[in-house]
RNA sequence: GGGCGUGUAGCUCAGUUGGUUAGAGCGCUGCCCUGAUAAGGCAGAGGUCGGGUGUUCAAAUCCCCCCACGCCCA
């Protein structure tokens, strides 16, 4: 797809031209001026400048350019600093200031290493529609912008920058300088993300931020971790982690999934790059028999650390005679199977089966002396011996898998329940200690071959064989990686797992179901959590560790408490990075001569997202905002993405719930991935995705707004971006609500009507409008209010956007429509004066307080609005903002329900007869004698009744008939309601069913009157069936919404002339728009025809009609051919009669 | 491999405790209307509701299996 065009909205003089037959057509020249050379008409400041009457509507601007109208609304804001407002607002509630009731707000820290993307701008417009709302409804909202800066990502593209990469490379560079790298790296794009942000019209405090490296933030954090620490819910553990030998530092999962990748040849999935390992069976003798275990591995490294012998504790074992050796051996019968089909064994013997369970405990030789001192301890049997384990499959070896604790995680685990201690020979760089005594020195993957030779010369090896498997390599060196278990330190999460769970139920979700599904499910199994990182750039753990006894920690809370330590002055200590705080040592309080060094880990960043609600603020240790942190946990409102599920909303609950057991929030909207329009991600270097800034600089940032927030993606769901929906969004939202204004203007300006201060009073005071059209518009609004309200309140941001379409279309194409003549200038009387107040009015309150109900999520454009009708007009002061003021406000008492029930079916019976002139090709414009309307509903008959002018204005009838019975015009069949009576007569429905479906009329009849008939020995109520009805063949008729609609085709003379002139004012009309005359300029028209045409005009009433329809002060009738070129001119044919018309401006 | 979600018209999405003609908007085609609107109205074409199985009088909807996509975890 190629660029699509800027919408672009011209004033009337270069609008699409069109012929006479009142087609459009795209022939005519436009002649608006090129873009950048635009009248400046439509900006904010020069229109205030120039064009501002005092106390009157400016003129809308003959074309509106978004964006740059939005440029103008933020200088705007600028000028008088309307965000800055509203934030102090927030600022000075949340710290206590002012009494205003809060709204507290947390705002979730991006990683500042990009620019900012869709992926930021839809949560950070959900961020702002949700605190311009609440300050709407009289809150204060404190809005922070927060910034992660530590972690990997900053870390992995400082290394690329700096060149170095690894831990050695980093720590030869030095940590000081690396760190410096990083710090400056983290703010390299703030400006361009506050460019955006701004231009977004997110409101958001840029210059009260929070970064996760000021040293309060840090502080703070370890605060946090030392509250943990004196609970008791610090721990050092170990953690089997990812290990790079070549690097010498283990991966985090992040790097582990940076390494190669290729596709499984078989199932052509993408996975881990593919390599050849050793695949050996190794017999395991048992101590308590003469025959043996057979286990399997592809790591023989990790057999001199072998501790266990795992089996599956349900599945069945057989003891074997192989008869060609005699030798005897356990192993599970399916794989027993595979090895023989693979020929890697002849014929054996079953001499038992016996399940897993019964192979447990039992004791056997070590494979390797080097550990076997392991064996006992306190004379129990300790190590080397059979264990349970659920994870053993028979996918591949023997169903009996060799354990090393240290090696694998499932390993970890299963030893750490059997309490079977660590053994680990093996260093970060992957090579043995001294211990092993055979391979001490060698790096571990070139003592496999080694292993092997050994233990076949020892007679242990049963197989030995290749395997070829995906296996994580490094993402530097392309080096296999090791898994090893590893000291870390944890905070303990399962003892409050239950209160996780509990404080969740208090939360609402949105969607709902990440709650109860996603987010639930991981509480509930919630694991003690790794808060330590072997990283440089990052909170440095607080503890320092006795360099002689190892028991000996200490777990520093604060920069004093450190200070105090170290005896050095508090003053000296004012940053707390590695750099900082590394060389930092004390002689130890409890061991005598011991130094205390700090341990060398820093936190896990999302230690730091969860501890921003306290560290923002530099919790505890700004006494003059604690009782602020306190009051204001949880926060009423969070969002982010559907990725924060185990982030940041994890870390913030977790850590409010450790530390103050509360929830950290109440309200959460989880936004989905906004993918490219191709359903992919979104990515740079497939340019599968349109630019934001581009896009904004096209359509503008509101478009962009409500394109997004009206999307999937804010309940939670994948949204594919489309730069057409955003230009779409323009046409279908922004547009309807700027040409209702427009309409407004346009007449107002004409008739120098100006609001007065009564039309902005919300509240009870103003005089209610007597007619139904005005009442009705103002119900509609009060439900549309009602709805966003709902909407807003219950986070659901997704439907007001459509909300304000059905607004507009009520507003467009009924309320203006149907009450247009209502505004013309001459109405003459005092009733009709009386009559276009109330017009005008209306349109203005309607109009103010729809453009306030959707300004948090349309800001320019509302803002637009509100100047030009509210600050223009002289009813406020300038520099009042849209934002600043309150929610509408209208009283519910307006709501006429009925009332609304009734338009809807005039609208119904509307579309109805429109149905029917399509169908039968009788265009509107030509009169038709009648229409009538059949309904059994008395509602319906009393609406088309009351509103007859509507509906024959709009049908262009002359006449209404309603009736009850539509018995002669329609055909009425019956169904079963299968909803109700399914429930009752269950598998009867079926017949029953076809029963009812074949009653004729006369049964039908019967049903109605008596309110009920007996079939198949059922009695069936009148309301237990629906009643179908089909227009009668021959008729111009429509049925549907509860009634029928019959036009009387029958034209006479009378009628066809009158439909003639119609015609004629049309055309006249349509050379009016061509002329670029204003909408109340007087003309004087010369129409050029004979025949028919020129008799309709010789009708006084008839071209009085004409004159008055076309505000000519003089028709004047001339022969054909004698209307000159040149001026406002045009011909046509009108029932195949040639018609030329030329019109001049009259004075008025 | 596990958890959660998604799959309905060309596109974006609704679709209630299961109820028999599966809707809307956009786009497309035709017709119409206009004293504000590059708008609007009416209609038409366009669907194996991802596939399969089961439960039921009745399944887009509930069960089970499978496929595809996404996120998170392993």
């Amino acid at each position: 797809m190629g660029p699509l065009p800027a919408p672009r909205l011209r004033g009337r003089t270069c609008g699409r031209g069109r012929d006479l037959t009142g087609r459009r057509t795209l022939a005519k020249p436009c002649t608006c001026s090129p873009r950048g050379h635009r009248p400046r008409r439509g900006d904010l400041r020069a229109m205030t400048q120039s064009e501002r009457d005092a106390s009157t509507f400016a003129a809308a601007p003959r074309e509106l350019d978004l964006p740059r109208l939005e440029e103008g609304i933020l200088a705007f804001w600028d000028a008088h600093d309307i965000e800055g407002q509203s934030l102090r607002l927030g600022a000075d509630a949340a710290s206590g200031r002012t009494n205003l009731p809060a709204f507290v707000f947390y705002d979730g820290p991006p990683f500042a290493t990009g620019l900012p993307h869709y992926g930021h701008i839809l949560p950070g417009t959900i961020k702002d529609i949700v605190p311009r709302y609440q300050s709407m409804r009289g809150l204060a909202v404190e809005r922070r912008f927060g910034w992660d800066c530590h972690g990997l990502p900053i870390e992995s593209l400082t290394e690329d920058e700096l060149g170095v990469h690894g831990k050695a490379e980093i720590e030869a560079l030095g940590i000081d300088a690396f760190n410096r790298a990083c710090r400056t790296g983290v703010l390299r794009y703030t400006a361009q993300w506050r460019k955006t942000m701004r231009r977004l019209a997110r409101w958001v405090d840029f210059d009260n931020d929070y970064k996760t490296m000021d040293t309060g933030f840090m502080q703070s954090v370890w605060w946090v971790f030392r509250t943990l620490w004196d609970k008791g819910m610090v721990y050092e553990g170990h953690r089997v982690q990812p290990v790079s030998p070549a690097l010498g530092t283990p991966l985090s999962n992040f790097e582990v999934a940076q390494g190669p990748q290729e596709k499984d040849p078989v199932t052509r999935k993408e996975g881990h790059k593919r390599r050849q390992d050793p695949s050996l069976t190794i017999r395991f003798a048992l101590e308590d028999e003469d025959a043996s275990l057979w286990a399997w591995t592809t790591t023989p490294w990790t057999l001199p650390s072998n501790l266990a012998l795992a089996v599956h504790p349900a599945l069945d074992y057989v003891k074997i005679r192989v008869k060609d050796t005699g030798e005897v051996a356990y192993l599970e019968p399916s794989r027993l199977a595979d090895y023989q089909a693979k020929g890697k064994l002849g014929e054996v013997e079953v001499l038992a089966t016996m399940p897993g369970t019964a192979l447990v405990g039992r004791p056997y030789t070590p494979l390797f002396p080097y550990f076997a001192q392991l064996r006992e301890r306190d004379g129990k049997r300790l190590a080397f011996r059979v264990v349970a384990a659920e994870y053993v499959s028979t996918d591949a070896g023997t169903g009996i898998v060799h354990q090393a604790p240290a090696f694998g995680e499932e390993d970890y685990e299963v030893g750490r329940r059997e309490g079977l201690p660590l053994v680990n020979p093996v260093s970060l760089q992957g090579i043995f200690d001294a211990r092993v005594t055979d391979f001490a020195g060698q790096y571990v993957k070139d003592a496999d071959k080694g292993i092997a030779a050994m233990l076949k010369a020892q007679g242990k090896l049963v197989d030995q064989d290749v395997i070829v498997h995906p296996y994580p390599h490094c993402y530097r060196t392309e080096q296999p990686l090791l898994y090893m278990a590893l000291s870390t330190w944890f905070v303990r999460v399962e003892p409050i797992r239950q209160r996780l769970v509990d404080h969740n139920d208090a939360i609402h979700w949105v969607p709902d179901h990440v709650g109860s599904g996603r987010f639930g499910n991981w509480l509930g199994g919630a694991r003690d959590w790794n808060v330590a990182r072997s990283r440089y750039w990052g909170t440095p753990i607080p503890i320092w560790r006795c360099d002689t006894d190892p028991e000996d920690v200490v777990c520093v809370g604060s920069i004093a408490e450190l200070a105090e330590l170290c005896g050095r002055p508090v003053e000296s200590l004012t940053d707390l990075h590695r750099e900082s705080v590394d060389a930092i040592t004390f002689p130890s309080r409890k061991t005598p001569g011991g130094t205390m060094r700090r341990i060398p880990d820093v936190f896990d960043c999302w230690f730091e997202s969860g501890s921003m609600p306290y560290a923002q603020n530099h919790y505890p240790f700004d006494a003059s905002k604690r009782e602020y942190v306190e009051r204001n946990l949880p926060a009423d409102f969070i969002a982010e993405g559907l990725d924060q599920t185990r982030g940041w909303f994890y870390t913030l609950h977790v850590l409010a719930t450790a530390l103050f057991d509360r929830p950290a929030f109440k309200h959460v909207i989880v936004n989905g991935l906004v993918l490219a329009e191709d359903g992919k991600k979104m990515s740079k270097r497939l340019k599968n995705y349109p630019d934001p800034t581009v896009v904004i600089d096209q359509y503008g940032a509101d478009s962009l707004r409500a394109y997004l927030v009206s999307s999937a993606a804010v309940r939670g769901e994948p949204m594919r971006f489309s730069e057409r929906g955003v230009r779409d969004t323009v046409r279908t939202v922004i547009l309807p609500l700027y040409n209702a204004y427009n309409f407004l203007v346009t007449y107002a300006r004409a008739d120098g009507w100006s609001p007065t201060p009564a039309e902005l009073d919300d509240a009870a005071g103003f005089e209610r409008p007597p007619g139904k059209l005005d009442r009705w518009i103002l119900s509609r609004v009060v439900a549309f209010v009602d709805e966003l309200q709902r909407e807003f309140d219950a986070y659901a941001l997704s439907n007001a956007v459509p909300a304000l379409t059905r607004i507009c279309d009520d507003l467009n194409n009924w309320y203006i429509r149907r009450g247009r003549r209502r505004y013309w200038r001459a109405r003459g009387g005092e009733a009709g004066d009386r009559d276009k107040h109330f017009a005008y009015a209306t349109l203005f309150r309607v109009l103010v307080s729809v453009t306030k109900a959707i300004a948090p999520v349309i800001p320019f454009v509302t803002e637009w609005l509100f100047q030009r009708m509210v600050v223009d007009t002289g009813l406020v002061p300038p520099g009042t903002s849209v934002h600043l003021s309150r929610w509408p406000a209208l009283p519910a008492s307006l709501r006429d329900e009925a009332l609304e029930r009734e338009v809807a079916a005039v609208r119904a019976a509307v579309g109805l007869g429109l149905a029917v002139r399509e169908r039968e090709k009788l265009p509107v414009r030509r009169p038709l004698p009648g229409v009538t309307i059949a309904s059994p509903d008395a509602g319906v008959r009393a609406a088309v009744s009351s509103m007859q002018d509507d509906l024959l204005g709009e049908l262009n009838v002359k006449q209404l008939e309603v009736a009850a019975d539509d018995s002669a015009l329609c055909k009425v069949t019956v169904k079963a309601n299968f909803k109700l009576l399914g429930k009752r007569l269950g598998a009867r429905m079926k017949e029953v069913g076809a029963a009812i479906a074949a009653l004729d009329a006369a049964a039908i009849a019967r049903l109605h009157a008596d309110g009920a008939i007996v079939l198949d020995g059922e009695r069936i109520a009148f309301d237990e069936v629906l009643v179908t009805r089909e227009v009668l063949g021959g008729r111009a008729a429509e049925v549907g919404e509860g009634m029928t609609v019959v036009l009387d085709t029958a034209v006479t003379p009378e009628l066809r002339r009158e439909g003639l002139a119609r015609e004629l004012v049309n055309r006249v009309q349509n050379l009016r728009k061509d002329a670029g005359l204003e909408v109340s300029q007087r003309i004087a028209l010369v129409v050029s025809t004979d025949g028919d045409l020129a008799s309709v005009l010789g009708d006084a009433n008839l071209r009085e009609l004409v004159a008055a329809e076309v505000l000519a002060v003089s028709v004047e009738v001339v022969a054909p051919g004698t209307v000159e070129a040149g001026g406002h001119v045009a011909s046509d044919e009108i029932d195949g009669v040639p018609v030329a018309l030329a019109i001049a401006v009259a004075a008025d």
